[in-house]
DNA sequence: TGAATCAGGACTGATTTGATCCTGTATTGA
DNA sequence: TCAATACAGGATCAAATCAGTCCTGATTCA
C-alpha cells in the first residue's frame, strides 16, 4: 500500500553507491557485500537498471556496473519504473484508461491530479539527491535516540524543492493539520 | 508498488458517495450496488472508516453510513490510514525508525523527503476535491438525486494547490523532463 | 584455460490482498 | 413482540504479488 517495493529500495541504494565512484565499476557482490543485501535479487535488479539504459555492465574478470549517466539526470521515478513497472495510483488507472471496475468510476479523473504531483515528486528526486545526502550510520548507536529530530534540523535545499508551498494549498473548509499530524507514523 | 490498495479506492468511492448526499446515510448495500463493488469487502472498508471517526454507522432498518465530518475536512491521507494502516514508503522506514535491512542504509534520510513529499500531497487531498469534480458516467444515473450541484457551489483552486509550481523544481544538472514523459503510463 | 562476472529463465516460499462466510448485535416498523 | 434490515467483527480461503534462489549460458581477462 503505496510502497516501494524491496528491490526499487535495492536499486537506489546501489545507484547511489555507484554515483559514489564516478566512473568505476562496482561487481554486484561488491554492492550487495557493501549493503547486505542478497547478491542474486540485486543482480536482478541491476540487469534491469542496464535494460533501462539508466547503468552500464562489463563482463568479465573486473566487470560489473557503471552509472553512464549523470546522477542528476536520472530521477527516482525512472528508476521506479525500470524496475517495478509503470507507477499506477489507482487500479482505476490501467494501460488504456478505462476502468474495468465499474461503468461510473467516480473517483478516477480526480485521483489523477493526486497520481501527477505522486509522479512529479519522484520525478524531481535523482540519484544525486540520494549522494548528496550525508549519511547517517546506525553502526555506533544501535537505539536510535532521536531520529525524527536530528532529521529535522539540517534541511537541505532539496526539501525546500520538494514541498510544495505551504499556505497555497490552505483552502476554505480544509481542517488545517498539524506537521506531527501528518508525519504520525514515525 | 507504490499503489493504493482496492480497499482504498472503494473507501474513496464511498465517501465520495457519501459526500454527495449530506446528512443522509447510505447503507453498503446501497452504495456496492451503486458501484458495482463487492459488498462484504466494502462494509469492512466502511467499519474502518467508522472506527477512524470518519463516518457514523447507523443500525437497523433505513440504517447505513453518513459522513460526520465535512468533506473538506477529510483528507486522502487519513482515508488510506484508515483502511491500509500507515504509509511506509521504503522498508527503511519502520515504526521504530530503524533500518533492519543494513546497518548503514544510505538513502533512508534522503528519501524521507519524498516521503514527506508524497504524504503532503495525500494530506492536501479532501473528500470534497473527489466529490467536486466533474463525473464522467457512461451509464444513466441510477441513484442520487441531484447532490452533485450543491456540492459543487463552492470550489477553490483545488488543482493549483495540487500541481507544485512548474519550474521551482528544476535544479542544477538536472535534465529538464517533458510532461509527456513524466505521465507516460497513460 | 579457468576464474570472475553478467544475462536471464524457471522456480519456490512467504506475504499481502481481495473476497467470502458466519455468528452476533442493534434498530425499526408492522 | 417479532421479523426484517443493517452493522460488527472474527475466521477463512484463493489469488496475486513479492522476495529470494537456482541453474545454465555467455563474456572477458589474466
Amino acid at each position: 500500500m503505496l510502497k516501494l517495493t524491496k528491490k526499487a529500495d535495492y536499486g537506489l541504494i546501489a545507484l547511489r553507491h555507484l554515483a559514489s565512484v564516478p566512473g568505476a565499476t562496482a561487481s554486484t557482490k561488491d554492492i550487495a557485500d557493501a549493503y547486505h543485501l542478497p547478491v542474486t535479487l540485486l543482480a536482478k535488479v541491476l540487469q534491469q537498471l542496464s535494460r533501462a539504459g539508466i547503468v552500464q555492465s562489463v563482463s568479465g574478470t573486473n566487470g560489473g556496473y557503471k552509472l553512464i549517466r549523470h546522477p542528476a539526470a536520472v530521477s527516482a521515478l525512472e528508476v521506479v519504473r525500470a524496475i517495478d513497472g509503470p507507477v499506477i495510483l489507482t487500479h482505476c488507472f490501467t494501460e488504456h484508461g478505462t476502468c474495468d471496475q465499474s461503468d461510473n468510476c467516480t473517483v478516477r479523473e480526480p485521483l489523477r491530479k493526486v497520481h501527477e504531483a505522486i509522479l512529479d515528486v519522484l520525478n524531481r528526486f535523482t540519484i544525486s539527491d540520494l549522494a548528496e545526502s550525508p549519511v547517517i550510520r546506525l553502526t555506533p548507536l544501535p537505539v536510535p535516540v532521536n531520529p525524527v529530530a536530528s532529521a529535522r534540523t539540517a534541511r537541505p535545499a532539496v526539501a525546500a524543492a520538494l514541498t510544495t508551498p505551504s499556505g497555497s494549498g490552505v483552502r476554505s473548509g480544509r481542517a488545517l493539520l498539524l506537521e506531527s499530524d501528518v508525519h504520525q507514523e514515525f
